[in-house]
DNA sequence: CCACGGGGATCAGTGTTCCTGATGCGGCCA
DNA sequence: TGGCCGCATCAGGAACACTGATCCCCGTGG
């Protein structure tokens, strides 16, 4: 259990090649055979087949921990290495779609005049601010008034709410309930949805905010900017969840609060906490 | 950043003592001392202050990123080593202390016959399934209805909802607000509250939920069992936040029901994964 | 059916790592 | 100031991990 090993065990997974996986991590393909014997040994499990090269059941478990735990080790060293030398430059800044634009009111409260932005998915962009890929990052999402948005327990993070405002259903003005002054979701459950992860509230997020069955998808968006999804709203595509802002000048669509669950969208701003009081053990109850 | 390292500096930082360090992880004081000092050369970073041993900033910093990832080494150890060899032997049951009810029923439903119950906290239940300490285990705690109960994300879990029921506050029948049949919990927030992290929700999580300050403990209230702490409610020491199965026949207590934040009180089952369908990759997001 | 080729397994050898035991050295206390 | 406790340092030997060479298995094509 190594961090070597596991290293070299999720390279041979993801590559399905030992011979692969040597040439990426810079090994000869003997010490890759090893490693993953060294494992199997351990573990005393078969965790990959070969011919062809496939995790068994075993194999993909010790998966599911190998990743986050080679994430946590890259985050530590990462912090651990800023803290030993604070990096120079332009302010990295990384942020999701919908939290774009709230980048550049940060851009006006920072010291640093440079400053270079990135666009990532809501699930990497906690990795990118946690291995300091980006000095901070700007995270929206959507969730009860007072929980924290998901995804953020990578370590020991200064977490703070950036902006918050309610969350809207998106409707054609044409629909029945466009007019209302606001609805339950689980209402809708069985209403024809888009689902598009990145710039709405994902439908498995309805489907667990309010443990109801349906929210599926009939059309699946995955671009990264708002405009493509309302145009698809528009034209009867199906429903979105989109924080009230994405709506405002937009005549030909109609927002309806959610009351139920409560539910709104947060950007969060997340960066690593400078060396101050003591040990601020992550959200991990470890 | 090797575990070995990682794990003699947590023993070290804990026992304050390099030679203590030594015995308990079976090394020489050598080796413990020339452990510390690979790690500080890797990182750059002095971890420990000498004479006498105290964690630096950047140590306890270390300290919050160790802890986390030995712990996932170790569920996945015990999980591999599970699937590799079944363990025999009666069934060992975790139980927070209100979830001890809910193990008599779950006794009925397994089936060996011999049973060890042992009851844990809240913060340290996952971690005892997780590393295979108990068998299966059952973890109370309030939330609202669709949030899961946090802590359990060490790993790949198969976690089933055993019980639900409403949340109240207890208290005093003389109390002015007794005979609500439901009430919000941020008007209470300056009331007196007795915090009982084991047997209630946590008044930390009771300021979380609201988003209100306040919530502050004039009584800590350590015990696992109910009585005492429905005692001290009764007695005009403080209210509680409960689940409202806690209150029956109780005459001198009222409870009246949580309406906002929408608060339940549950008890899940906690078991690992046997080894199914694919890799069901934790709540980690990584 | 057999020859071939790709790719993982195995093995011996070597450089490195890591531990032990001995010793050095600096504070703390009497 | 001397003794002692405890961390640091050093040298040596055992264990480990990687390389290069070779083996072996299996799938493929003629």
């Amino acid at each position: 259990m190594d961090p070597h090993l596991l290293r070299t065990f999720t390279a041979v997974a993801r590559l399905r090649s030992f011979s692969a996986a040597a040439v990426e991590l810079g090994y000869t393909q003997s010490a890759v055979s090893q490693h993953i014997a060294a494992l199997e040994a351990d573990l005393g499990l078969r965790l990959l087949q070969r011919r062809p090269v496939v995790p068994t059941p075993a194999g993909a478990r010790l998966l599911a921990y190998a990743g986050p735990i080679l994430l946590r080790l890259a985050a530590a060293r990462a912090d651990l290495a800023r803290l030993a030398a604070p990096r120079p430059g332009p302010l990295r800044v990384g942020a999701t779609p919908l939290a774009v634009a709230a980048a550049a009111e940060l851009a006006a409260g920072e010291r640093r005049v440079a400053l270079t932005l990135r666009v990532a998915t809501r699930a990497d962009l906690p990795r990118q601010v946690a291995t300091d890929e980006v000095d901070v990052g700007l995270l929206d999402g959507f969730a009860a008034p007072n929980d924290p948005l998901p995804g953020t327990d990578l370590g020991p993070a200064d977490i703070t709410v950036h902006r918050q405002e309610p969350a809207v259903v998106a409707l054609p003005r044409s629909h029945p309930l466009a007019g209302r002054r606001g609805l339950a979701l689980a209402d809708l459950a069985l209403a024809r949805w888009i689902d598009a992860p990145q710039v709405s509230a994902p439908l498995s997020q309805l489907r667990g905010a309010t443990g109801a069955d349906g929210f599926r998808a009939d059309v699946t968006y995955d671009g990264a900017d708002t405009g493509g999804l309302l145009a698809a709203v528009a034209t009867g595509h199906g429903l979105a969840v989109l924080p009230a802002g994405a709506l405002r000048g937009r005549p030909e669509l109609a927002a309806v609060a959610v009351l139920d669950p409560r539910l709104v969208h947060r950007v969060e701003l997340l960066r690593p906490v400078p060396l101050g009081a003591g040990s601020p053990a992550g959200r991990d109850g470890g």
